[in-house]
DNA sequence: TATGAATGAGGATTCATTCAT
DNA sequence: GATGAATGAATCCTCATTCAT
């Protein structure tokens, strides 16, 4: 156990980080190597190529989170609750990775559109059918989930795509997940007591 | 005199369609050349190379929306009128030329950092100083004007982004002005009559 | 006119050459530019790649002697005669052009197989064309067509070949043009006056 | 100590296939170990590296098929009964392993010129040996016996060309041995008592 | 001993840019 | 001017071979 028997961890370490801070597309194979103390052949041996170790790495990590949002969606409690979980997970995830973070973020469009990840493990997919069963349930009095479930990424992501792009604050973005919490609960029009009694405590 | 002026524009809509479609590390200035119907070298007569065609390209398109929003956020009127008319802006440049919207949108993350749009003119400093001034002046009740910015700018730009991509619904974004209007005002907490209005509608 | 304006025909010159001698694997682009005088980069500009240059060079020259094959093999006279014209003329080109000769003899198996050179100049097709009609015609007393085609063609094909790898005497081929022509009448068992006298000569 | 034998074999057997069906520098070492079902550095154990395996197994199998050879063209009997015998012998090789057959065809231009097989096993040695042999002896008609031989193995190897490229017959070549070496006595122009007897049948 | 990850020296290819015509 | 062939540095990728485990 003293020398890890592969370089694969500090490849993809690597690849990450210096996708993150620079785009998938600036980085060079030449690049990783480097940093991760390794020859530009042996990311070979894990990987097609870079364009394919960029995808296996974006869907991976995507597909990981987003089982930890569907079981926070998906589980118990009252819709306020859920959502407020939910923003809390993705922006202790900003702060616990954010080289993770800012990678997803920036390398959305930058694969061909037939690369998709799993569907049912998509966070767009799982907002929005977090959202849609809001609305048919009758506990968010907005009319269109799928408009609803981009306003609220929209509204969730824009701050910390400010932040990993340092036009932000210094704290953390986990200090800002009630604020943010409350505005998706606006932007949805929920309606359960939480929401009332913010509503109350937002006017006194 | 029009057949210069003619080229150069060949040059640059077609820049800015392969920009938008492909993003700009994958087009190359042969294919620009190709679908442009000139030489290659042709275009080293009005730029001093790709990356600065694109960057001309973009803060030009940048700051020419900065402006007509300028117009708008600093004009005359309620903040609620205005921001709506802002994001009408927002949607109609969307529907009247999707390529350089989304050009813009997508090319945002693609320049060097020490790049930046003429500062009075970057829309998001526009869209913060337009929600500073209303926390300021006590029409928003939100704490942060910041923050209130980025999730503004989220909220609106997501939906469009989606869009661009292919992935929401056939119609007009103009058409969803309203929606996302309201939904900014309940976000920033505006208080001034149009909203109040809406929450009474919204109660009943 | 002084300085040719491409530098395609060097290049090409040089590839055949380089491909004759060392077989198309061994020799690199590097190689081909620096024979050739020009950077590496330069042949991409007419060709995608050095294996559609070899392929492209290979049919070209196939086909161009399938085309001078043809007339002869189609033209009039007696079959003994255009048989003999034809082996002159597989014998003056390895005389005339050794180096596109060898190429092709070499590279024949290093494509892959659906790659083609058009049916109707394909040397092997055409001679056995010629044989089948002259079996068809009663002039060759041999039964299948195709087996005689294909020793035909070793039979005037490998002297060339040994002497394109140095194992044999130093004259040019075309001196051996009758002697391998006879021995081509003998295999076909061809029956015309000209046979009928060599035979005559032979026996006394 | 069976196994270890049947490991190696495994090995030589992979590689002879695939060098004959996509030549040898077509074939990694990544495939032969795949497809062998042994590691990568499990080859070092028995040869040097690919080159060596390359040409010990090439030369192994010419020269095997060299002293089979020429226990029949230094045999007894007829000179005509020898040359049939030894076509058979090729033919028979072709049949029962084709693909040894075609790597050893294919193969013999990849090699640098210095290696050598051990010349008194060279079947193109061996008959030209047994041609120059004929001629001095009286038996054969020609003149020229490296032509003799050339032009012999052209015939002789051509259609088994043809054949391992997929471009002949169904049958086996062995059902062509008879053919074969009458054309062959036809090039050599023999005179002995079984050639006699061919041409009689051959004019009625 | 067997494995297969890593090496590293190339090799093919790309492409923004230059420049002779 | 306009053209597009050529440049050449950079990039991705290959693969025989080595070697730590």
């Amino acid at each position: 156990m003293a020398k890890p028997i592969t370089k694969l961890k500090s490849i993809e370490d690597t690849a990450i980080r210096l996708f993150a801070s620079r785009g998938i597309k600036e980085v060079t194979i030449k690049d990783i190597a480097k940093e991760a103390g390794c020859s530009e052949g042996a990311l070979y041996r894990h990987y097609m190529g870079k364009d394919e170790m960029a995808w296996k790495l974006y869907s991976r990590e995507v597909e990981k989170f987003g089982a930890r949002l569907e079981a926070l969606l998906k589980g118990e409690g009252r819709f306020s609750k859920r959502l407020k979980s939910a923003i809390g997970l993705f922006y202790s995830f900003f702060d616990e990775d954010q080289l993770t973070f800012t990678f997803i973020l920036l390398s959305e469009y930058n694969f061909p559109l037939e690369k998709k990840v799993k569907p049912y493990l998509n966070p767009y997919n799982l907002v929005f059918d977090f959202i849609e069963r809001g609305v048919e349930s009758g506990k968010l009095r907005i009319r269109d989930p799928k408009l609803g479930a981009a306003m609220v990424l929209g509204l969730v992501l824009q701050p910390a795509t400010l932040k990993a792009s340092g036009r932000f604050y210094r704290g953390k973005m986990g200090e800002r997940t009630n604020e943010v919490s409350e505005a998706c609960l606006r932007v949805l029009k929920v309606r359960d007591s939480a929401t009332k009694t913010q509503r109350h405590k937002g006017r006194k």
